[in-house]
DNA sequence: ACCTGAACACCGTTCAAGT
DNA sequence: ACCTGAACACCGTTCAAGT
């Protein structure tokens, strides 16, 4: 389990092993301590790298958000692009165990100029001919769509249960294009 | 801080101290210990109440929807009823610190019969005309974008930054209004 | 029936000290 | 520069024992 070789210990290092981790152990198991020893380091030894636990996770979302932006390319309609990073996104918190939870607890890891990091963040709706105000809006309203959904999904007893009453797959699906169209039909405001 | 008076210690009284607890000290600093410190008992004496601290987080989150449902009274357009709920929903988790982050984590309390249960939730649009399975979809798409949204609302860094680069609140209005209208327009399939 | 005391197996983080 | 050892102040939960 752990593999005492390659002392190299860096920060991308430590977060693939805290993704290594997460898959076996889930979020709520997933410790500092246990992290460290299975880069056969003592956990003190992970504070030279990394701020605090935090920023780990935080390291963590900022890559789950990453490949959900990379299986989308930006092309075609802002409502089809929409559509598919809604999926990207759901696929990519589900690729991870608790991904969607630990999404949710993370913190932005960049606090740089937020005015930037919203153009980044709208960047390709707008590139797709929205403005930057109603841009900024539908990646909220999806992303949060995505993020709920995900976050039910993750949730053991709760998943059971909703599997059992609906097909929450084709639910989804649903759900996320009624929010597209709704957004495309919005009343035009200030 | 420590009350010893009043030694009737029953669930209903342990949640009550478990919201109270989470207003101070947020869902991270929520512990059976501190909780039990606050009821002027050692921790073991929780558990004679109480299966697990899951348990408790699960009676927390029932409470936190009863709420909104006790908003939302069901009357007028399913689609009316709906967007009130999804308000309703948002204030009940903003109402009690971190309570989105809460209902993501929590288990559904009732382990009892899956289809009676799917009924009830489904109830209030069906009574406005919904069939069930249609009713299921409309409520797990709000739910997940309330949950959702909410979540980012809860996590403080994050919040700065969505506060700073969009109106946030007018922004949950629009969506949940783009959702609802969505769903109003959705082709129907089996 | 309801609670305590003590214990087990853990946490995140700090900090002097080692190399 | 990078890591260890030891410690601090915690966790959830179990369980014999008390009343």
């Amino acid at each position: 389990m752990a593999q005492t070789l390659a002392p190299g210990l860096d920060r991308d290092r430590l977060v693939a092993a805290a993704f290594a981790q997460l898959e076996e152990d889930g979020l709520d198991r997933l410790s500092m301590r246990r992290l460290a020893s299975r880069l056969g380091v003592q956990a003190p030894a992970l504070y030279w790298h990394i701020g605090d636990k935090a920023e780990l996770l935080g390291l963590m979302a900022r890559e789950i958000y990453a490949a959900a932006y990379a299986d989308a390319p930006i092309a075609g309609h802002w409502q089809d692009w929409l559509r598919r990073f809604g999926r990207a996104l759901r696929s990519s918190f589900a690729a991870r165990r608790d991904g969607a939870r630990l999404c949710a607890v993370a913190r932005p890891p960049t606090p740089t100029d937020p005015a930037a990091h919203a153009d980044r963040i709208a960047a390709p709706l707008t590139a797709l001919g929205l403005d930057e105000s109603r841009a900024l809006l539908c990646q909220a309203a999806v992303i949060s769509f995505a993020l709920g959904w995900e976050s039910f999904e993750a949730n053991g007893p709760m998943r059971d249960f909703l599997r059992e009453i609906m097909d929450f797959d084709a639910s989804f699906e649903k759900g996320l294009d009624a929010l597209v169209r709704g957004l495309a039909t919005a009343r035009e405001e200030t």
